[in-house]
Order: C-alpha cells, then sequence, then structure tokens
DNA sequence: AGCTTCCGCGCAACCGATTGCACAAGCCAC
DNA sequence: GTGGCTTGTGCAATCGGTTGCGCGGAAGCT
C-alpha cells in the first residue's frame, strides 16, 4: 500500500475538471447567486467526483473566521466536566463549530499551554471551565470578548483586580446549597458539618461553603462545621470518615457528590450507617448518586446544559462583537434516601432494624 | 469599550519592529542557526513586546501538518469514553498535538460530520473510538493510514468486506471476559446469565458474548442464558430485572459497569439481593463500580491508557509514513463483594440476616 | 441600430507564515 | 587585489481558498 495514493486534491483540481476558475469554482460551491445553474452544477459534480474537502486553515486564513472554539476544563474524566463537554460539543457541533478541548489538570502552566494555543488556532471563541488561572492571566492571552468563564474561580477573579461583571456562566450553587440546608432542618437535622475541599481551591467551593454557613446560621443560629479534604479533594475520604464518626454530626454536606459517595463507602467501612447514624448530602446529581444505596439527597446540576449555554454565549457575543453577557443557571434539590426525616430530637446511633424500618425492608 | 482593541499581531509587525525581513524573524524564532545572535535577541525581544503569537493556520497551510488530532467518540458524559478522552487529550498535549474532540452519539450522520470536520481541518491523525460507521466509510473519507480504530465494532469491520490487521487499538476484553467466568465458576457459579446491548450494537458486546459463552460451554458444558437490553442498553434495568426475578440464575454478567449498577438498583426494587440472592459482574472497572454496595467484581480497564496508546499509535504511524500497527491491552479482573463463595450448591434466596452476616455486619 | 443594464465569470490580490535560493559582507589566503 | 568561503539576510514563491473589481456578451429598451 503506497503513502498517499492520490495528493490531496484542491480547489484547483476542481475547477480544472468542471472547466472554470478557481473563482467561480469557489463561488458555485458555496451557492453565490452570481452563479449560473448549469456551471454550478458541472462544479458540484467535479467536487463530489474528486472527493474534494476544502481546506479549513486556507479558508479561515482569509475569513479571519476559524470556526472552532476552544474549551479549556480541569478534567475529562471527571464526569461533570465530562457532560459539560458533551453539552458544549454538541451546541457546537449543531452550529458547525469544531471544538478544541484542552485539559489543564490544575497545571497552571498547561493551562497557559491550552490558552496560547487556542490562540495560535485562532479560536472563534474560548471556554474556560475552572481552571486556577486568574482572568488576568486569561485576558492577557485571549481577548476578553471572546472568552467565556464557566463556573469560575471567583476568589481568583477578585485578585485578578478586575473581576469582570461579564462573561461569566455559572450555575445557582448558592441556591442549590440553600435548598440543602433548609430540607435538612426541615427533617429535623440541626448539627451539621460541611466537608469539602480547601479553601482556594475553586469559586464553587467557597460559594457553597458560604452558603452554608450563611443558611444555617439563619435558620438554626447554630456555627456550621468544616471538615477539610484538602485541594485534591476526594482522596482522603477515610480520614475524613474517621474524624466524623469521632464525633458524628446529625448530617453531613459535601461538596459534591463524588466526594459523597467516596465517604458513603468510607463511612461504611468505619460501620457508620448511612442514614440510620447520620445523613448524607451531595451535590451535582451525578448518575452513581441516583444509584447508591441510599440513594443520594443532592443537587441536580444540569451540567449539559450549562456547556450548550457556554457555545451559545460564546457565538452570540462573538457574532455582536461584543463582551458576552453574564447568566446564571438554577439547580434543584433531589431528595434521596440519604436524608430521611429525623426520627427525634435526641437519638442514639441508629440500629440496623430501624435503618431496615426506613428503607422499607424488615420483614 | 472598543472592538479587537489592537488587530491582531503578526509576523510582519515582529519584523518591522527588529527591523528585520519576515523571513529573518521567522527563522529567528525558531532558532534557526543561521539567524546570529543579536538579531535573534532583538526579533524575540519584539516578539514579546508585542505579544505576538503565531497564526497555526497559515503555519499548517505551508507545513503541511497541522499538529492537529482529530478523537471521535460517542458520547463525552459517559466515564469510560471521557477517560479514553482524557488519556488522548494528556497524550496529545504533551506531544504538543492540539485535539478536535467530537462526539458521535450513535449518530451515523453526525459521525460522517465529524469525520469530515477532521478532514477539512486536516488533522494529522484521526481516532475512531467505537463510531457506528465502517470502516469503509471512514476511509473513503479519512486516509488509512492517519486512522486507529479503538475498540472498533468489529462486525461492521467485517461488513466492511475488508477488515484492516493494523490500525486496531483495543482492550483484551476476551481475556476479561474468560477470568470474570472463571472466577464464577470458581466460586462454585453454574447457572449464569449474561445481560448486553443487542447484537450489532458493537464489537465489545460481541466479544464479551461471545467469550462468556464460550469458556462458560467449556467449563460448565452448559449454555449461557442471554438478555438483550438493547442497543441503547442499560435504559430498561428494571424490565431485565423483572425477568432474571422470575427466573433467577446463579450470577449475571454485565456488558458493562454503567448496566450493572443500574441493574443492581433495579433488582434491589424487585428485592432481590445482591449478592445474597444473585452475584453480579460488571466490566470496565469505572469508580462507581469500586464504591457502590456490594462492591463489583469487574474488570478493570486501562481506559486512560487507552487514549494514550492511540495518540502513541498515530503519532509513530504518520511520522513514519505507514499504516499504524495493532495493538492490544491487556484488562485485570477486580474481585469485588457481589460475587462472593456461593454457600452450598443448592440455595434458597438469601435471608437478609445471611445477606448482613456476609457483609460482616451483624450484631 | 445603438445604448444601457444585467448576468456570469475570471484576474489578481490577499490572508500569514515558511523556505529555496541568491546575494552581500567579512575574512582568509594566495 | 582578487578569488574562495563562511555567515547572515532578504526576495519572492508557496500553501489553498476567498473576494473586490472589472470585463465581455446577451438581453432589454428606445
Amino acid at each position: 500500500m503506497r503513502r498517499s495514493p492520490e495528493r490531496r486534491v484542491v480547489l484547483a483540481d476542481v475547477a480544472r475538471i468542471a472547466g472554470t476558475s478557481e473563482a467561480t469554482a469557489s463561488r458555485a460551491l458555496k451557492d453565490d447567486p452570481r452563479i449560473g445553474a448549469a456551471t454550478r452544477a458541472s462544479v458540484r459534480a467535479a467536487a463530489v467526483k474528486l472527493g474534494y474537502v476544502p481546506n479549513a486553515a486556507a479558508r479561515s486564513l482569509r475569513a479571519r473566521r476559524t470556526h472552532i472554539l476552544g474549551l479549556l476544563l480541569d478534567d475529562l474524566a471527571d464526569p461533570v466536566h465530562g457532560k459539560v463537554a458533551a453539552g458544549f460539543e454538541e451546541a457546537a457541533a449543531a452550529q458547525g463549530y469544531a471544538v478544541f478541548m484542552m485539559t489543564g489538570l490544575h497545571d497552571l502552566e498547561r493551562e497557559q499551554r491550552a490558552l496560547t494555543a487556542f490562540v495560535e488556532h485562532r479560536a472563534d471563541g474560548v471556554a474556560v471551565a475552572s481552571c486556577v488561572s486568574d482572568p488576568a492571566e486569561v485576558f492577557a492571552r485571549v481577548p476578553a470578548d471572546r472568552v467565556v468563564f464557566v463556573q469560575p474561580d471567583y476568589p481568583a477573579l477578585a485578585s485578578g483586580g478586575d473581576p469582570p461583571t461579564r462573561g461569566v456562566l455559572r450555575t445557582d450553587d448558592t441556591a442549590g446549597v440553600v435548598a440543602t440546608v433548609q430540607h435538612l432542618v426541615e427533617r429535623g437535622y440541626r448539627r451539621i458539618a460541611y466537608v469539602g475541599p480547601g479553601p482556594g481551591s475553586g469559586a464553587s467551593d467557597t460559594l457553597r461553603r458560604a452558603a452554608a454557613a450563611a443558611t444555617l446560621e439563619h435558620l438554626v443560629q447554630r456555627p456550621i462545621r468544616y471538615l477539610d479534604v484538602g485541594v485534591d479533594g476526594w482522596r482522603d475520604a477515610s480520614s475524613v470518615a474517621r474524624e466524623l464518626a469521632d464525633d458524628p454530626p446529625e448530617a453531613v454536606m459535601c461538596y459534591d457528590d463524588k466526594l459523597a459517595l467516596a465517604l458513603l463507602d468510607a463511612l461504611r467501612s468505619t460501620r457508620v450507617d448511612v442514614p440510620g447514624d447520620m445523613a448524607l448530602a451531595g451535590f451535582d446529581g451525578i448518575p452513581a448518586a441516583h444509584q447508591s444505596l441510599p440513594r443520594l439527597t443532592t443537587v441536580d446540576v444540569p451540567s449539559v446544559e450549562v456547556g450548550r449555554r457556554a457555545v451559545e454565549m460564546l457565538l452570540a457575543s462573538v457574532r455582536a462583537g461584543v463582551m458576552p453577557a453574564s447568566e446564571v443557571i438554577s439547580v434543584r434539590l433531589v431528595i434521596g434516601e440519604s436524608t430521611p426525616p429525623i426520627p427525634s430530637p435526641v437519638r442514639s446511633r441508629g440500629t440496623r432494624e430501624t435503618v431496615a424500618a426506613r428503607r422499607g425492608t424488615a420483614p
């Protein structure tokens, strides 16, 4: 099998076969009204016959428009980011845009390289999802009117000195946390702990923490208890479980479902029953949270929709030539089995029987 | 705020500032040994000062090499595909390649469009992960020496008439299934069912089914029982659960973890205890499978590694100008709690007590 | 018939970077 | 002093389409 059987076919080939100039061929292929029907047909035929595929690089060089979008995110393997990516890609494809996806993996240098790559390829728009770079660093590379920050790191935005009031797409995490706290309080829980990554690791974290604290203090006049799992998060869930087992709160809110599920697993190993001994709530609504035992009370975040909206914001702003507006996407509390009504104001650790009864599986 | 504060800076600007020609500037920036140190320095300085970022389109137009790879997969939101994508992106980025990611979502037309997009952008290489298109259709658009099929659909390959013996990257699913069956048999299970998507939906399915059947028949001289969940797979897990509950096998092997977890959840609703009443095994080793209750016996597939290898295969073949070789990546059985040794050859349905005892949580 | 108008098409410049080739110095040797 | 070499630069072509402008011919009008 010989290499490159036939040289890549170019517009000149099509024009030659069709017996026209390149200019005419080019116009015929894009339905320019100035081209006659007969000419158009023969150009079309030639293009199909030769299997002509225009060279996007050449085209965008001239057009100064690439029909490329860039998406920078932390980790494609993460379920939440994966859904954002899926929505982004789908919406972009629907509009005829190709998507460069690059992951930052919490590495500043990688993020910089990714942004530079987007600029090298002259992406028409760039979405930056939860990165560790300052917005100032982003703007230093990418024009501000072609960037949308998705779930941005607010502390970083603040440290950037000039937090943009536009071009931010986020989910209403605060509302989600408030709803969760209210739900817990309604169900009778008072001593509530919050487990999440350390401060400075991201915006959502800060938002969620603050919201939880404010709501709880408002509702039960009691401070929330924080457990830090570090920036890497859910890795050392077992040590958190031990800490919780030593001085068990009535309910635990987790930064996200991934952490909640890891903690659920770790608590199980520590002989702490959820929800018998301790209620547990997550955040994000990943599939596993809806299939776990017990099903997790969590906040469904429409991540796919987030990805889609990011594309729409980018394209709208690029087309209009203005900075994208900001948007907030609402979330929805989903009550699972991990936060049942508390049996009595003062409880001993639940017994297996009560748990079984609550699950409706007792004899 | 005015649009496009300053026109994008081009090489000519750098050259002008540095007081050289574009040719010299270009060479200086890429460390051409023919350029003097002084000239090089002034060009460098000018480039930095202006914030020059070369235009990849222009460069690759001339170089006929884009440093772009394309990755076509079904669904970015899927955990397995997400890991493949993550590994692919990481390896590509490490080699200085940007990645176009497009999803096919089992839609033939979308896949075609994605492949066309890759060709338009003249991707140096394309990885096709589990698509529904014939390889013939793929090769009709993308040169065969720049494609790697990842976990390809073998039936489709066969129907293509010319199954390539090269350019295929797959995991050793057969070995994984064989190991699972052997494990089940060793643990005493004999009446084993296999639940998976219908035939023709994909290669892995076919492979896994065939391997399961062959191994089981070899080991216990007994045919395997198939339950079809349709091409869409795991959606109607509850109906599968009812079907299983009516005539329960001793163990169920699932096509993948996603299906296994859905089935686990559905069985729970059907009052079938796993593993008390029925053992369950999955495939893929997604995180949720390692955190479920009971932890699933499954086959860890190094999906991230798959993505990485795909990049290496592509780059190696593109550089050498030959078709990529084929590779097989091995997998590893991970024994969870969902397939404990069978208590006795003939059992009644397990009671809650026995289950609790088996879990080691009885009083 | 002569003039205007419209239609269909091609010439050539252009997008931005790369590179083959030639040319201009500077240096040494004869 | 001039030829031979090395070094450092620049001219101009090139990659593959796109597009402003102009031109020739056919049709319409008086």
